[in-house]
DNA sequence: CGATTTTGACCAGCGC
DNA sequence: GCGCTGGTCAAAATCG
């Protein structure tokens, strides 16, 4: 697995050989010593025993046995010679091991010098995936020095598509090496550096990747590439404001406690999931004290049965916001290289968010790891209401560089997480390319933002994407066309009366599954809007079904 | 009557 | 060691 396991497997056997080496050597020698009994000195050249047998010969008369004799010692000197040269080979090569682990221990020792100046800098960490935090709450927050989770996208998508597959290789080997790691002292310093409560039987607690498997096997299917990560509790905390005294969220809760917490008068509710007997998962659920209107719900542990299809996103946004625990480097896991793989194999799909595009400042808004306790997990906000404050989208267009349009023209009332996860998606898909048929620029840039808005409010199209996604998480890549996108409608709601049957704007989207990402072809009257979800998806399955489910699961959750 | 909720008791971790 | 706090347990109460 690891490099320290290959190496001790190469250093193992050529220890072994050598030992065997040496040993037939002085098998050998000491078999050539008893029946060559009459060479004095060991290891003798071979012209040394021709001068001695040409020295016999010249002073005996010739004898078979002689003649045999010398022949045969011949043959052993000659064997001695090979051996001698195996045993200088044999040397070389183990120095060059030697040599080999040396360097590899001093490297391994280096690194991890360098991963504890990191954790010792600033603990606190602030994961952003768009912009700037506008919210002065999480200004507040961020105050101090927030060490930024920079996954900037990298790889130029013209290597994209041939790094791919190598990257998620690497991605899964990277996950592996922790999952898998053979190493009792790491796992043992692993454990002590976890949750010390765990108060779950390791066994009961499922890998993600088998969660992930049956998440998806209900939600639209994710293939591998998804190693499991070690024992850790996720835990998310979603924000959102609700009026019942839970979220639904698709699964069976059983309360078995409430307390109040010491700074809000408001109770904790403590939930057990009941879907499963066992089943470890627990959430909390705690009026906020500033907005009584906010719930915020956390929910820890890892599900040991299949989710109801309503819960799906939900548990799978909480196993990918684990995930990206993990990845946070206040994590001791990270130090082993989860990151520095992460940041390599993983690209992101902003360069530096936070400073090519401020008014990019929706999802930091929505994710980010507690920024008092980084420990406490993952927060989703998904309470902040969406106007029309300049909102882009983020796109490129061949008739305008520079599209700006509000993503949603009107908010619809009371439904605070819809309307987010329709941002969400502007932001999970920031590689798009809009390339219309459109005349000059002025008037293209008007029609754009017309076919932007009706892309944007079109069901259809998160139909598409949800499809397109399911199948390329899913996949066995498809390289061949799928026309009409395959319909989802229990996974898409319906808006006014739209979707199922034809649009109210005759809209048509064609979906094409690329290797690089996926397609969508819309024709609305002469124009034909093509829209490219890039690479985003397929160079990181982690994240992006982590972006799918969060996509999805305001849907779930109302 | 079984499932769920309520609620006081209990326990463990943590800081002083 | 003690007190505080968060989390869980389990018996009683309530609900459907």
């Amino acid at each position: 697995m690891g490099p320290e396991e290959t190496g001790m497997e190469i250093d193992l056997s050529l220890k072994l050989d050598a030992q065997h080496e040496e040993r037939t050597t002085e098998d050998q020698d000491d078999h050539h010593r008893q029946e060559v009994g009459k060479f004095p000195a060991e290891g003798k050249r071979e012209t040394e025993v021709e001068e001695e047998a040409v020295d016999q010969e010249g002073h005996t008369t010739v004898d078979n046995s002689v003649c045999d004799e010398t022949m045969k010692t011949e043959e052993i000197s000659v064997l001695q010679l090979e051996m001698d040269r195996m045993k200088e080979e044999n040397k070389a090569l183990r120095k060059a091991v030697e040599q080999t682990m040396k360097d590899y221990y001093d490297l391994q020792m280096k690194f991890s010098v360098v991963q504890q100046n990191i954790q010792t800098k600033d603990p606190r960490t602030f994961l952003s995936l768009t912009g700037n935090n506008n919210s002065p709450s999480h200004e507040a927050q961020n105050k101090g020095s927030p060490r930024f989770l920079e996954m900037n996208h990298q790889t130029p998508p013209s290597t994209a598509q041939e790094d791919d597959a190598k990257q998620r290789h690497e991605l899964g080997l990277s996950l592996t090496l922790q999952s898998s790691s053979t190493s009792q002292e790491k796992e043992d310093e692993y454990m002590g550096n976890i949750e010390k409560k765990e108060d779950t039987p390791k066994a009961l607690i499922t890998p993600m990747q088998n969660k992930l498997q049956r998440s998806s096997s209900l939600g639209g299917g994710i293939s591998n590439h998804l190693s499991s990560p070690p024992n850790r509790k996720a835990r998310v905390s979603v924000r959102a404001r609700c009026e019942a005294a839970t979220m639904n969220d698709g699964c069976q809760w059983r309360k078995y406690g409430q307390k109040i917490a010491k700074g809000n008068p408001c109770p904790r509710a403590y939930y057990r999931c009941t879907v499963a007997p066992g089943c470890p998962v627990r959430k909390q659920v705690q009026r906020c004290l500033e907005d009584m209107s906010i719930l915020i719900t956390t929910y820890e542990g890892t599900h040991n049965h299949p989710l109801p299809v309503g819960a799906t996103a939900m548990a799978s946004t909480a196993s990918a916001a684990a995930s990206f625990m993990l990845l946070d480097s206040s994590n001791p896991l990270s130090s082993d290289g989860i990151m520095s793989n992460f940041n390599r194999s993983a690209p992101f799909p902003y360069q530096s968010p936070q400073f090519i595009n401020p008014s990019l400042s929706y999802a930091s808004n929505l994710i980010n790891i507690h920024p008092n306790d980084p420990s406490k997990g993952i927060v989703l906000d998904l309470t902040h209401n969406v106007n029309a404050d300049a909102r882009q989208f983020p796109i490129a267009s061949s008739s305008s560089q520079q599209p700006s349009h509000s993503w949603m023209p009107k908010p619809l009332p009371g439904n605070y997480i819809g309307n987010n996860a329709t941002n969400i998606v502007s932001d999970l898909f920031p590689r798009q390319l809009v390339e219309g048929g459109i005349g000059p620029k002025g008037e293209g840039n008007k029609l754009l933002a017309e076919n932007v808005s009706a892309i944007a409010s079109d069901p259809k199209f998160r139909v598409a994407v949800a499809a397109a996604i399911s199948s390329l998480i899913n996949k066995e890549t498809q390289t061949t066309t799928t026309s009409h996108p395959p319909m989802a409608p229990s996974l898409i709601p319906t808006r006014d009366g739209e979707g199922g049957g034809t649009s109210s704007n005759s809209k048509n989207w064609i979906l094409e599954s690329l290797s690089t990402g996926v397609l969508f072809k819309h024709r609305l009257e002469d124009h034909t809007t093509t829209v490219v979800v890039e690479n985003v998806i397929l160079t990181n399955l982690r994240l992006s079904f982590f972006f799918f489910s969060f996509w999805l699961f305001p849907y779930f959750a109302l």
